[in-house]
Formats: structure tokens, sequence, C-alpha cells
DNA sequence: GCGAATTTGTCCGTATGTATT
DNA sequence: AAATACATACGGACAAATTCG
């Protein structure tokens, strides 16, 4: 193949590994396949070359390249499946938490296509927590929405979310009408509310969210709890959503 | 079967849950038993009776208690093992989020004993993550600090963390003999230094973190990725850490 | 280290009341 | 009004994990 004049020369695309140079060969391979990966090379969603083919480019054994491909899945770039191949992964939704989050404008400012879904309501009693984290007390009537959340037509996030009837009753039928939360509150009067708290951990998917959010079981979830108020301080709604975990990245700026 | 009409007592405790009423059995077994744990008859750590015995206790089918205790472990607030039994879960730690974030801080609030250890350190040459996020060319020596933290002898979090060689040199050293971060700083004369940006993603714990932090195969964490600056705005710090998921709640007060 | 006992996890099936079609 | 679907509740059997003598 190709002769190059370097150090060494063990396969035709090797001029990037050096051997003897006090950096580790998987190293190298690891930095260069990241590079090529930022570079465009391998686009969102492309698979990698083999295992195999990899290493003879690299004039490397299998192992040392597997050893560089675990640097990427560490950091979550690509994703190996067996029988499948080595992918890309989609890099994750920057998800900004702050007093005034909300889900359309975060993803609209991500350049891509919010949707979401109301998946069912009810009035319901609130039970302890909900009246705790809603200023009622026990037994009060509230309305239970749930619903999904997409990015370009991929499942980000589900959950439930709770609020006081008297104050928002029929929301959940505008929201249906609309596919926003924001802009059926507005329609109900409420212009503007913000984010008190937000709690964040995180679990694998249960079957539910494996069902609804299209994941293989195992995969892990954010689960974000939230209590947002009407700018007077009255609790507007408390609810917990789950995100898929490797499809968003939650940032806060303090 | 039953001959009852609409009221009935099946068990000698089972004065809770009235059938017929219009609410399923199974909620009413989940919001007792939410109760009496929150109430403290079933403290933290604590084993409940098993299925069996809550389903002769309220008089109901064991399948019946089984809903109720989804529920529960839905919610987190107990787990289940085969062979083992149900138990009440810790109560996760909050762990607020903001511009002074300091783990042994948090901790000493919640009212546990906060421990840091070093786990390795060692000097490297930044590679394209770190020199962007710690404001370096590539190639510019770096302090790497692998260590963990536990509260009242329970694993937290582990991670690695990246420090500019020039202003940090023996760092690891003072790290390992003070066991805190923040006075290791301090002796360097680094009196404080805040949070300039917090990223959250979660996965399933890898082998390392199951090995270091007593976790089984398959647990979440939560992946913090921050950026910590001087008063001055000069980049810090920049790492990862992983939090076993199941035992903090991160916090967000905008 | 083995086996028995305990306990949860998962299946099979049946019956019944209530909504929806 | 009949047919259908669904949620609730019960009964039994066995697998899988754990504990303990």
């Amino acid at each position: 193949m190709d002769s190059f004049d370097h150090v060494s020369m063990t396969g035709p695309d090797a001029g990037d590994v050096t051997r003897g140079t006090g950096v580790s060969l998987w190293k190298q391979i690891a930095a260069r396949l990241e590079w090529q990966i930022a570079a465009g090379q391998y686009p969102a969603g492309a698979r990698l070359p083999v295992e195999s083919e990899l290493s003879l480019r690299f004039g490397v054994n299998r192992h040392t390249v597997r050893r560089a491909l675990a640097v990427l899945a560490e950091k979550g770039l690509i994703e190996a499946t067996a029988g499948r191949g080595t992918f890309v992964k989609e890099p994750p939704i920057r998800y900004p938490i702050g007093p005034r989050t909300r889900f359309s404008e975060i993803v609209s400012a991500g350049g891509r296509e919010p949707f979401g879904r109301c998946l069912g309501s009810q009035v319901e009693p609130a039970d302890a927590e909900v009246a705790r984290e809603l200023g009622l007390t026990e037994g009060t009537s509230v309305l239970c929405i749930e619903s999904m959340h997409e990015a370009d037509s991929v499942p980000i996030s589900f959950g439930r979310a709770y609020f006081p009837l008297d104050r928002c009753r029929d929301l959940d039928l505008v929201y249906s009408a609309t596919g926003s939360l924001t802009r059926a509150l507005a329609t109900l009067g409420i212009q503007d509310y913000r984010r008190r708290e937000t709690r964040i951990s995180a679990r694998a998917a249960n079957e539910r969210e494996v069902d609804v959010l299209s994941l293989t079981p195992g995969r892990s979830v954010l689960v974000l709890e939230r209590v947002d108020v009407e700018l007077d301080g009255t609790p507007l709604q408390w609810g917990r959503s789950s995100f898929v975990a490797d499809r968003v990245q939650l940032v806060i700026k303090p």
C-alpha cells in the first residue's frame, strides 16, 4: 500500500498514530475518531467502520481500537450494539433550566421542531403529595394532564402535571387543541408564570416510559419534578416528567 | 362469591379498606402504607411485612397488595428484592446546585457526615475537550484528580476533575491530606470560586462506578459536568462526576 | 458448600362490574 | 339491547433470588 516515511506505517491511513511518542495508541485513535466525528466525517446516526476495519486502517490490534471506542462510548459520542455495529449518536438537546423554562421555546431555540401532545386528562382528588406541592388541602379537586413531547419527531419527555381545578378548568381541552401548554394557559388568562423549584433525579425507564418514548428497557431517564407559580407566588402546577437521558442535557447557569 | 353487598370487613385490621366505595382497593392500600411510612411507623431501612402478611392484614388477595406496593416503588418510597423482602428506602440527599455548590457544605447542612477521598491523580496533556472547557490550548499540562465522596459512609459520587497545572501544582497532595477540595484550594491561595455552568445527564452505571460506588449493575447515575471559575472568571476546574441517582436529588432554585 | 425455607416475581386462569361501541 | 373492551379482584402454581442452618 502507501509507503510513508514516518516512524511507522502499518496501515494505509496510519499517518496519525505514531508509536513510541509516549502517547498511547488508543488515546491517539480516540482523539482522531472524535475529531472526525466532530468534523462531520461521521455524522449523527452514521455507522462507524467495523472494528476489524478500523484496526486495519490504524495498523493496530482490534483490542487497541476497542479501547479507543470505549472512550468515545463513555463520552456518549457513539453507541455500539452487538451484531449491528457502532453508531454516532445524536448530540443531546441542551435544555437550560431557569425561571422561565418552556419546552417549545427551548427546542425552537435549538433549531428543532417542538411538538406536544396531551395523552389524557382527568379530574381527581389531590393526594397528600399533590396537595402539599400545590398548597391545597388533601382531597381538593385537581386536574391531572398526562403529556409527551417531541423534538423533530423524536420523543423527548413524558410526564404528568397537576393543576388546581378552580384556576384551570378545561385547560386540558385547550391544551389538546393548541398543542402548547403555554398557549393554553394564556387563553385561560394566565399570561406568565415562573419556575419556583426543579428537582432532578434519575432511574431506569419503567414499562410505560419504554412504551411512550420508544426506548429499549434499561435505559435511563432523567426525572424532573417541578413547581411553577404565578407571578404572585400562587402554585400553578406541579408535575413530574421523565426525559430520555441520552437525548437531553440539562444545563444550569447559576 | 362474597356475600357482602357493599361495605365489608374481611381482615382484623381492614377497617381502612372499604369495598364498594368507588375507590379501588389497591389505591386505598397504597395511600395507607404511604401514610404509615410518612408517619414513621416504617422508618427508612425498615422491612415491610411480607406480601402474604399484608394481604391477610388488609383482607385482600396478594395481587392486590402487589399492585399497591408497585405504586410506592414507582414513587421511590420502597424497594423490593426477591428473597429478601420489601424495604423502605432512605430519602435522597437534597443537593442544591448553585453558584457556590460545595459537597461538604451541602452534606453537612443535611446533618450528615461528609467524606472525600482522592483515588488517584496524574499530570497529563489536555485533550481537546479539557482544553476547550478550561480555555487552554490542547496539550497544555493539566492535573487530573480522581475522587469519590461519601455521606455517612454511603458512597454518593465519583468523578474526575481537571485543573490547570500552573495554578494548582501539588493540589492532589494537599487534597489527599485534608480530604477536602475546598480546603486544599484554600491552602493554594484560592479562597473562593464559583460555578459557571452545570450540565446534567444520566445513564446506567458503568463497571467502574459499580465497583467504586458499591452499586448493582444497571443502576442509574446522574452525570454532572461542571465548570468552576475563579472570581475573575478564569477557569479553575472542569470535571465530570457520577452521582448515585437514587441517593441524591439535585435541586435547582432559579 | 448444600439444601431447605422464605420471599418476591411472573405466569396461567376465572369472575364481575362498568363503560364504550 | 347486545356485544365488546377494560379495570378490578381473586385463586393457584412455579420460577428466581436470598437467607440460614
